[in-house]
DNA sequence: AAAAATTCCGTGAACGTGCACGATAGTCTA
DNA sequence: TAGACTATCGTGCACGTTCACGGAATTTTT
């Protein structure tokens, strides 16, 4: 309550210096003695003082910027979402005197995003925002974003074995591969699920890995006995995808299972119109306004969704929050919940 | 990007007049001319002035206050849901130099919430946010609101045929009274649904009455010959709750489809574990606690559910926007999502 | 027509922080 | 020991509002 009556002019006060000073140690900017440092910290801890945000925001000049790192992308894609989500977090934090800046790479080039991620470092900017298509660039290039002392924040996906970012938001992976796996068998007994479909793009660094893991785990658990085809299309070339899919139904006509981990399920237009009247599960993930057209026509099931705008807005209030009152998030990991889209709710989605 | 450098001087200047001037005209606190007024407004517009919202919550000394006004809860109750999302908000908006205030009724009796409103009014808040239990009531309230020029926001119900709402969030209730439906029947043939049970609470100016007229209009649709029987119940008397439980299982030995509109499925606990074995169907509404344990023992199939703390802790941002900047939102009603819970997806909500 | 009342409006001190500038004391060089 | 340097710190203006105070202009009263 009244602890934001606390001035900084109360703590220089009290630990016998001047607001200079005080400011000096607030923003660590040198040119303090340890001892008086020391006792404006000590005197900050316990008048429990908290700088006022308004303030500090009016008399600064220069503007924070925060840099979003992320793949390039066509209208309807799932990145679009992304990048609006951002957008609309830009507008949020726009009179915070924070700007927003992107930074785009090829998600299917290793070293279009290496590229993209030296002109980051160049900028250097007040933060990092970025998914982490590939593992090991990414991991490489956090840490040098950490030594130069710049935080940064994952959406979507994250390096694994990396432990100095700022924060996270997205989807528990391996919990909604579990999902999807208890989606597609819906009520089915053992001996129905005899044969699965898995449509996969072959890439470098695939950033479903987890998902398929716990969509794995969960198929071994109940349906021991199902065997798991994987179909590899390419998805800029629509020809193989449907020879390949015709080449899997021709193999399995009684293929009744079909699952896709990433969200381009739309892929598969023509290849499930095909095969329409055959009895069928099809579950696939992200509300892309293609993919909703696909479930308007019964082609698919059930969608696996997050609010991926929502969740990219909160990445940049979180580190917007950052920059300015350097207060870190009191959770690092936020996982979003795992939405279930059918025909019957998506329309409100 | 550069309007935000015009401040009130550069208007003041343009309308030949002092800040004071320009303020008072901002504030609408009168002592202005007719003229002075005008060649300010004029110049606002030509500008494009937007007042540095910093600079104004820096300087301005009294905090303006939000009344929640909502029913008294215990603990577990879908309000307690409310209030929490209440406090998140307040803690957002706390450094705004915004306070929230609550103010509780007896949710059964329509006098306590009269009384309670009354009080609303002497404290003559700068902002109100309360749901609409009871439509008469709370339309009468929400005029006098109205004439003392006092905003007001809706959560999680409405009402109907008001206009002057500041804002409205919740659930689309006919829309989920539809899907509810949907999800009972699943994927039955129309001979499969001969009887459906609704249980319900027996209350004046029942808030679930839309949803029931979209669950309604499903049934009649798709399962015109399907018949349904009203088991009501009263949630202070469980042995009661029970009883007419088994009266109506022992009358209908064959019933596969129950729902409940509001969030109190849990109060079936018993009666529904007294049924365990046979094939039901159960369909209830709302995460909480006691609902999820029922879904973790099998004893319900699906909740409908709303992200509640965060719908409420948007109204009271929302609310705090339009006291500080006099901007209403650019959207009155906003429909959040029909989320469906499953026992797959019910641990990341 | 002077006095009083009223209406209208300008002035300037806050609000709490950031930061440039210059001051002070101590250290070092010659 | 004077001058130059360095490390450390205090001072004061700026940021764009709000609002109390009082003055000027206008109208009303006597």
């Amino acid at each position: 309550m009244e602890s934001s009556k606390i001035t900084i002019i109360d703590v220089a006060k009290k630990a016998g210096v001047s607001k200079g000073t005080v400011d000096r140690v607030l923003h660590n900017r040198g040119e303090v003695s340890a001892k008086s440092a020391e006792k404006v910290r000590k005197a900050i801890e316990e008048l429990n003082f908290v700088p006022n945000v308004y303030a500090s925001l009016l008399a600064s000049k220069k503007p924070k910027t925060i840099i979003c790192l992320m793949p390039e992308f066509t209208e309807g894609e799932f990145w679009e979402k992304e990048y609006k989500g951002f957008m609309m977090g830009a507008a949020q934090v726009k009179e915070l005197n924070i700007n927003i800046e992107f930074l785009f790479y090829d998600q299917y080039d290793t070293t279009s995003f290496v590229s993209a991620s030296e002109k980051v470092l160049e900028a250097a900017p007040g933060g990092v925002i970025m998914p982490a298509l590939f593992q090991e660039e990414t991991h490489k290039f956090a840490q040098r974003l950490q030594e130069a002392e710049i935080p940064y924040f994952y959406v979507d996906t994250k390096v694994m074995d990396d432990d100095n970012f700022l924060g996270y938001i997205g989807m528990p992976r391996r919990d909604s591969g579990k999902v999807c796996a208890a989606l597609l068998t819906g009520n089915c007994s053992v001996d129905d699920v005899k044969e699965i479909a898995v449509v996969r793009i072959k890439r470098e660094g695939d950033p479903t890995k987890r998902r398929r893991i716990g969509f794995m785990d969960y198929i071994k658990e109940n349906f021991p006995q199902a065997k798991v085809t994987n179909i590899f299309i390419d998805p800029a070339d629509p020809a193989q995808t449907n020879a390949e899919m015709a080449k899997y139904f021709e193999k399995h006509p009684k293929a009744r299972f079909m699952v896709m981990f990433n969200s381009r399920i739309h892929l598969l237009a023509d290849a499930l119109a095909a095969r329409k009247g055959h009895r069928m599960t099809v579950v696939g993930f992200d509300d892309l306004p293609r993919n909703l057209e696909l479930m308007r026509q019964g082609l698919v099931n059930v969608l696996i969704a997050q609010h991926t705008e929502e969740q990219s807005a909160r990445a940049i209030q979180t580190m917007a929050d950052y920059l300015i009152s350097k207060k870190k998030p009191e959770v690092r990991d936020n996982y979003v919940h795992i939405d279930i889209l059918t025909r019957h709710n998506m329309e409100n989605y």
